[in-house]
DNA sequence: AAGAGTTTCAACCGCCTGCCT
DNA sequence: GAGGCAGGCGGTTGAAACTCT
């Protein structure tokens, strides 16, 4: 048994869209803003669904979108981003204001797999390919990911004696072999991550700080 | 000039999650 | 607690653009 789809296909068009549509949802937006993004193609006048919608602004039509060539800053970025978080493109996209997770993936795929092969290293893993490059870079991101398992099996038998520590403020992770006397920056966009992809993320920023050496506010 | 091959990226698809009833 | 719905996400597709022969 398939779900019902998410909108009448009969009567939606789809493909690349045009001119008038951009228009006319770009206009909507602005006068009512996002939200009820089901509902949004009926009131705009657009023979759209809605999901449609939502990419087409997200990804293309959002005014404080950057666009443009990636810089070899974020270049870098994405690639420690991505070596802590994987392909958590939203998370990655998070931290580069004004680039949408569809572009960072796309861009991952066409230029910065390739960037990483022809130095010698695994895109997947970040490690490298022939027994070289960046061996210090590969131990952090080791560590770090020994230490997430530690705090998830603590978590785990924790929350099986405790049944959850409530309403409480989130206890925030804290690597002990690590001297992070660092300042975090909140998430750029987002604001609705699991508790547990903050601190993933959270953490792996102050990795980043500390192994790329850049200073981020 | 033109056809074949390759690359790029916008858009779609289906699944997952969280919220509401 | 179950079920439905909407939004969000990552993987994939395919048309257009570009490069090579």
């Amino acid at each position: 048994m398939g779900r019902s789809p998410c909108c009448e296909k009969a009567h939606t068009n789809k493909g690349a869209w045009t001119k008038e549509e951009d228009e006319r949802l770009v206009a909507y937006i602005k006068v009512h803003g996002e939200g009820c993004w089901r509902s949004l193609p009926k009131a705009a006048g657009l023979l759209r669904c809605g999901k449609s919608c939502r990419l087409r602004w997200i990804n293309y039509l959002r005014p404080d979108l950057k666009r443009g060539n990636f810089t070899e800053e974020e270049d870098e970025l994405i690639i420690k981003l991505h070596s802590l978080l994987g392909n958590k493109w939203s998370l990655i996209a998070g931290r580069l204001q004004g680039r949408t997770d569809n572009e960072i993936k796309n861009y991952w795929n066409t230029h910065i797999r390739r960037k990483l092969l022809s130095r010698g290293i695994d895109p997947t893993t970040h490690r490298p390919l022939h027994g070289q490059a960046d061996a210090s870079f590969v131990k952090e991101v080791e560590k770090v990911v020994s230490f997430m398992r530690r705090e998830d099996e603590n978590k785990s038998s924790n929350s099986s004696s405790n049944s959850r520590s409530n309403s409480e403020e989130p206890k925030r992770w804290r690597c002990p072999d690590l001297n992070l006397e660092l300042c975090i920056s909140p998430p750029l966009q987002k604001q609705e991550d699991s508790e547990e992809d903050m601190m993933r993320e959270e953490y792996g920023l102050l990795l980043y700080k500390r192994v790329a050496g850049i200073q981020m506010r």
